[in-house]
DNA sequence: CTAATTTGTTAGTTAAGACTAACTTAATAC
DNA sequence: GTATTAAGTTAGTCTTAACTAACAAATTAG
């Protein structure tokens, strides 16, 4: 098995390359904080245990199984945000860092019990989908809030780039997963909008808040 | 805080001071499977860190401040295994590996939750005490049931040197917490021990299965 | 009470995973 | 298309926590 930095690595890999496919050594080293020289020493390591794909000055590219290993580790992160949020009653914001913990416990029990008890969840707290036990996964097709135009009606299906303190925000404005949005405006010069849902009439998003806000059009 | 090694010294130290209230590094040594040298080296660095008194070739003695953060561990590993056992279904003997591993993650509002969640439990599924926020914990008057004569009435209240195996080799028995057994007779030669209880109207149990199960008389 | 054995320590080595300093290759700018 | 900048690598160092080999102290045996 991996050690719980390999797994770091890895994890950190996976959600890097969710665009173009690779990740550059720098952009690695500042995702984990952790210096280019010491991110190209793990890399060779990590490619003798056929992990990744490396070659000197190109692109890192996860090869199969370490996109496999990379999904299961996010499976048991998810499924253990779901846990503590479900069953134990923890707030959407404050499970990130205790499931950061136990994703790397090795116990397939464990996660397999989650899974049992959860019923089998395909998504995370969050809206994020949870790898299934071979390491599959698939976004649906949501659109950013950002994206939409006035007088769509839509619904929060997912929170990207999730901080404690963007949750925490959310909470403030009491925007859940689910939730029925409509758009009454963009304002043109900084495309924050003006939306309405339940009882907030006329809410402002700034676009940095509507850029991390997936949502279904019905 | 604490590296997992340190603390798995911490735990180690605390479970073999049980008795005598010091642990020499042999026996630390052959207890975390590490080397003698290893062992003198990491008491120098845990004396500096004021968890331990050591000095050369004098018994290990754990201070106040390394007993206190010992039985914090334990706490979380025993919350860890009632949680495991009352809130997910599984067997007790299906927990300690777990365990062993949630007791080292760093979340006091996890452990707070599973305490909460199971109403402040004060004993593990093992029959084991908690240690409180504190780290007080205090093991209840038990005998042991080879210390037990025929015609006692006894209740299994704990199993002590826990091993997957002797757990299940109680399951098969349907021996568990809370039973009531009376003992029929005591075989001088090896002190194994004829019960009754339940349907089982004539078990016997080897002296080293009854070194291991605390009772209370009534 | 000395000899043998066990226990404990010292010194030096190793592996993992981090770092800095210095150098090389690739990308970008003019 | 060369010069500059950014990105990546190499080489060497550090810390943690393990190890072995060799030595020293304490205990036990006779």
């Amino acid at each position: 098995m991996h050690s719980l930095v390999e797994e770091n690595y890895l994890k950190a890999l996976f959600a890097l390359s969710k665009d173009k496919g690779s990740v550059s050594v720098n952009d690695l080293s500042k995702h984990l904080n952790i210096k280019m020289p010491t991110v190209t020493n793990m890399m060779k390591k990590m490619a003798f245990k056929k992990l990744v794909y490396y070659e000197s000055y190109k692109p890192l590219i996860l090869t199969k199984k370490g996109k496999k290993e990379a999904a299961l580790i996010i499976r048991k992160h998810r499924l253990t945000e779901m846990y503590l949020v479900e069953k134990m009653g923890f707030g959407w914001e404050e499970v990130h860092n205790i499931a950061e913990q136990i994703e790397h416990i090795k116990s397939p029990k464990l996660f397999a019990k989650m899974a049992e008890l959860l019923d089998y969840p395909k998504f995370d707290p969050h809206g994020a989908p949870i790898p299934d036990i071979n390491g599959e996964m698939e976004w649906k097709a949501y659109s950013k809030l950002s994206e939409c135009k006035p007088d769509d009606m839509v619904k929060i299906a997912a929170v990207i780039n999730t901080t404690d303190e963007f949750l925490k925000f959310l909470n403030r404005r009491e925007i859940h997963l689910g939730l029925k949005i409509k758009i009454k405006s963009v304002e043109p010069f900084d495309n924050s909008m003006v939306v309405k849902y339940k009882n907030h009439l006329e809410e402002t998003l700034s676009n940095t808040v509507c850029k991390r806000l997936l949502v279904e059009k019905f």
